[in-house]
DNA sequence: TTACCTGCAAACTCTTTGCACCGCA
DNA sequence: TGCGGTGCAAAGAGTTTGCAGGTAA
């Protein structure tokens, strides 16, 4: 985690280029750059740390291919789009399963919640049909446990 | 639960302006128009939605003071402000007691979940402390059930 | 009178778009 | 060569702010 600006080690150039032709994405050098960073180095990140990370770790990206490239990722279902209340900016989680979100109200950190960590009973009656559900819980998340 | 911040739409200009006062808003003509709007009649509106309802139905009111007097609601506790993942707009509610919520994805509509329909265990460990829980249940609701 | 509210427009943040240029298949 | 990706700047949506003038206590 405090290897932030290296990259990732978890997939390689290749093996990102072949998740990429897998969805139908052309690789670009841009693409790979970004992608390789939000799909295996940041969990929850914005537009402008992916454009700070490339920055400082990629010769020339332009915000609006920044832009371009995430919301490829998301069209694909590669990366999920997160509009969360605290804050005016997408994040964008490379989990793409189903799972809650914990946010530290005093950390601003967003973890991952599993499914299985929430057990969730509705009583709606049978005219809603329900598609997804979000959840987000807000806290604070003490220090002696990780 | 329900009831107790269900105002009433037979709201009085008078009772409205005491609702301000005991939560330490000065009144005004324009404070009033768009209160007794948001606290009676519109359960969860827009700014847009505020300010097109009272340009039909009050002499002048400027965006900017539709903007003021809604965030004055929600610093007082009156309103609560959504922002949720369907929509750039902070959507107010007049309903600020613990609840969920149900968005139609066919029709845009959006439900009050009563809290106590929801049957919610976390298994979380004790490092995490919880303030609050936002649930956002996307689906569709069938015609024949209001 | 004084403090605060209002209206207007400009500013601000985040995101998208239009367009010329460039690179890769 | 041609399609489409890139970079830049401008535009766009939603919200906030600065300020001059007006209004309520």
């Amino acid at each position: 985690m405090n290897e932030a600006n290296k990259y990732p080690s978890c997939l390689t150039t290749k093996e990102i280029e072949n998740i990429l032709k897998a969805s139908g994405v052309q690789s670009t050098a841009q693409r790979l750059a970004v992608s390789r960073y939000v799909l295996c180095e940041a969990s929850h990140c914005t537009v402008e740390e992916v454009k700070d990370w490339a920055d400082q770790n990629f010769p020339k990206i332009s915000l609006a291919t920044v832009y371009n490239t995430l919301n490829i990722l998301v069209e694909v279902g590669l990366l999920k789009a997160l509009k969360l209340s605290h804050s005016d900016k997408v994040i964008y989680d490379n989990n793409v399963d189903n799972h809650y979100h914990f946010l530290d109200e005093q950390t601003g950190e967003l973890s991952d919640i599993s499914s299985d960590k929430i057990d969730f009973k509705t009583s709606l009656n049978e005219s809603f049909k329900i598609n997804s559900i979000d959840v987000l819980i807000k806290g604070t998340k003490s220090i002696n446990k990780v």
